[in-house]
RNA sequence: GGCCCCAUCGUCUAGCGGCUAGGACACUUGGUUCUCAUCCAGGAAACCGGAGUUCGAUUCUCCGUGGGGCUGCCA
């Protein structure tokens, strides 16, 4: 099944748009068919130049590239695939050729109607409290007439003529059943003005010679259903089979915006979101495999997807789950993986993580901890910057570390630690030995780890002592220490 | 206003005539614990309303109600 994400190159990818695509993508691969990505540029004043790969890294990001249309190249975009132009300001003959077709064969027809007077007539049906909708107007223009005008190159759009009275009947492969009446459809606008196609004659016209076998698309087109489907029956070609994706929600239930949230896919990653991720809160928006799995690689989506157990409602876009998601995969990515993903971040502020032989050590001490990446980078602030050292933090009534005796103790911890040898200098041997101090000195574990714990590392919240010390060495840990003992 | 779509915990959802209405997130109570986090155990939390069909409706039908989308020479 050969599916596509045309996407209109006005800005950033919408999340909403890059869950469209995520099921289109799988749906193709499912079949080991193409996913083409076809770019929507007929209104050029919307157009933004870079905007196209922009959307193509995102798909790159993510793991869903298209295999056919406008495709990412040495991050150059490219066409590639023989059913192009796949841009559609590349393609405007034929829809000219079709939409020629279309007013011969009677299904279209010229409209020389001025804005003002389309503006004032669809006053004049509000104020009746009808629906706005053109009144055909320029359809009774006698033949000369049209050909005076076409000829005195007048201003004038191409419009579609419904066919009125018929019944236009049709099933969704989401939704199912759906009836349209003809004559409540408006005679929608198929050529503007400027010779440019609107979305829907370039739809048709394109999801037919691509060769398009399923069009996935948001709900919001659902109204638009009937003028695309008799546009097909009118230039004598197949529809191809539809799936109106339920729409993402802001947290008050109306279309997911701007307004109200991030859309854009992009900013998801700068925060430092995992795309698996991504693609696994994205996918879980308005599908579910029937299962308790609630973690999903692509590849097991590949598995498991199906049309059929996509929701028919809207589903808020809540980013308490993301982050969860965001956690688990930062728990399930090995420590390599993790590490070589976090350390360009920790390194533009530490020069000295770039080649830190011990950075998957202390990313171990991280991992359960981290949710956004670029957290990482104050998190393991202390292994790169001796820490300030704040004698008030350092003491702890709730742990019994006191003015009176956290001296004595850092003295212990010195004592201890000082006499294992660098090559025993690892979690269990300190955890060993530290132990014993706590016997000796009669001091309860919190007595002697939370004034380690907070020298080492300056900071109220952190890993533990024992990981700490032991990926600190032995040198460093006690130089801190003997530090914080001058400070009292 | 018109047309179309939709409706189970706060959120994402399971359920496809008979269930103590299940899971996850979030919330909450405990446990583990030097802090934070992780992890483990428990708790609270939902079928929009009304008719009808049926022995029996969360489930099927209809009508309301509510929400959403569309109603552009934007997509």
């Amino acid at each position: 099944m050969r599916t596509r994400f045309a996407p209109s190159p006005t800005g950033l990818l919408h999340v909403g748009g890059l869950r469209t695509a995520l099921y289109a993508w799988l749906i193709a691969k499912q079949s080991k068919d193409h996913f083409l990505l076809r770019i929507e540029d007929t209104d050029q004043a919307r157009s933004i130049p870079g905007a196209t790969e922009n959307i193509l890294r995102t798909l790159d990001w993510v793991g869903i590239p298209p295999d056919e249309g406008v495709i990412l190249r040495e991050g150059v975009a490219t066409q590639t695939g023989d059913k192009g132009p796949y841009i559609q300001s590349e393609r405007l003959e034929l829809y000219k050729k079709y939409a020629d077709e279309l007013i011969a064969s009677g299904n279209a027809y010229p409209c020389f109607c001025t804005e003002e007077r389309l503006k004032n007539m669809r006053d004049e049906q509000m104020k009746r409290k009808q629906a706005p909708m053109y009144d055909r107007h320029c359809l009774s223009l006698s033949p000369d007439d049209i050909e005076q005008r076409l000829k005195a190159k007048e201003k004038h759009v191409i419009r579609m003529k419904m066919p009125h009275g018929n019944v236009i009947k049709f099933t969704d492969d989401i939704r199912g059943p759906i009836e349209f009446q003809a004559h409540l459809v408006d005679d929608q606008v198929l050529v503007k003005s400027d010779g440019f196609p609107t979305y829907h004659l370039a739809h048709v016209v394109d999801d037919h010679f691509m060769e398009i076998g399923l069009v996935i698309r948001g709900e919001e087109w659902l109204s638009s259903l009937p003028k695309h489907l008799v546009l097909f029956a009118a230039l004598g070609w197949a529809a191809p089979r539809y799936a109106h994706l339920p729409l993402l929600l802001n947290k008050d239930r109306s279309k997911l915006s701007k307004r109200q949230n991030d859309v854009s896919a992009e900013s998801y990653k700068d925060k430092g979101y995992l795309p698996e991720a991504m693609i696994n809160f994205l996918a879980m928006l308005g599908w579910n495999p029937g299962t308790t799995q609630e973690l999903f690689t692509t590849e097991e989506l590949l598995e498991a997807f199906t049309l059929e157990r996509v929701q028919k409602a809207g589903a808020v876009f809540d980013l308490e789950k993301l982050d969860w998601l965001q956690g688990q995969w930062i728990r399930k990515l090995s420590l390599s993986d993790l590490s070589e993903r976090i350390r360009p971040i920790v390194a533009e502020k530490y020069a000295a993580a770039e080649n830190d032989k011990e950075f998957e050590k202390k990313i171990a001490l991280i991992q359960e901890r981290v949710t956004l990446l670029p957290e990482a980078a104050d998190m393991l602030s202390f292994f790169y910057e001796e820490p300030v050292i704040d004698t008030a933090m350092i003491l702890s009534a709730k742990q019994g570390v006191e003015a009176a005796n956290v001296t004595m103790i850092i003295k212990a911890l010195v004592d201890t630690l000082d006499g294992l040898s660098e090559k025993k200098w690892n979690d269990a041997a300190i955890k060993d030995a530290l132990e014993g101090a706590m016997a000796t000195h009669d001091l309860k574990r919190g007595q002697i780890l939370w004034p380690l714990r907070a020298i080492l590392t300056g900071k109220p919240f952190s890993p533990g002592a024992y990981e700490v010390a032991a990926a600190l060495g032995k040198e460093e840990t006690l130089a801190r220490l003997q530090k914080a003992s001058a400070a009292f």
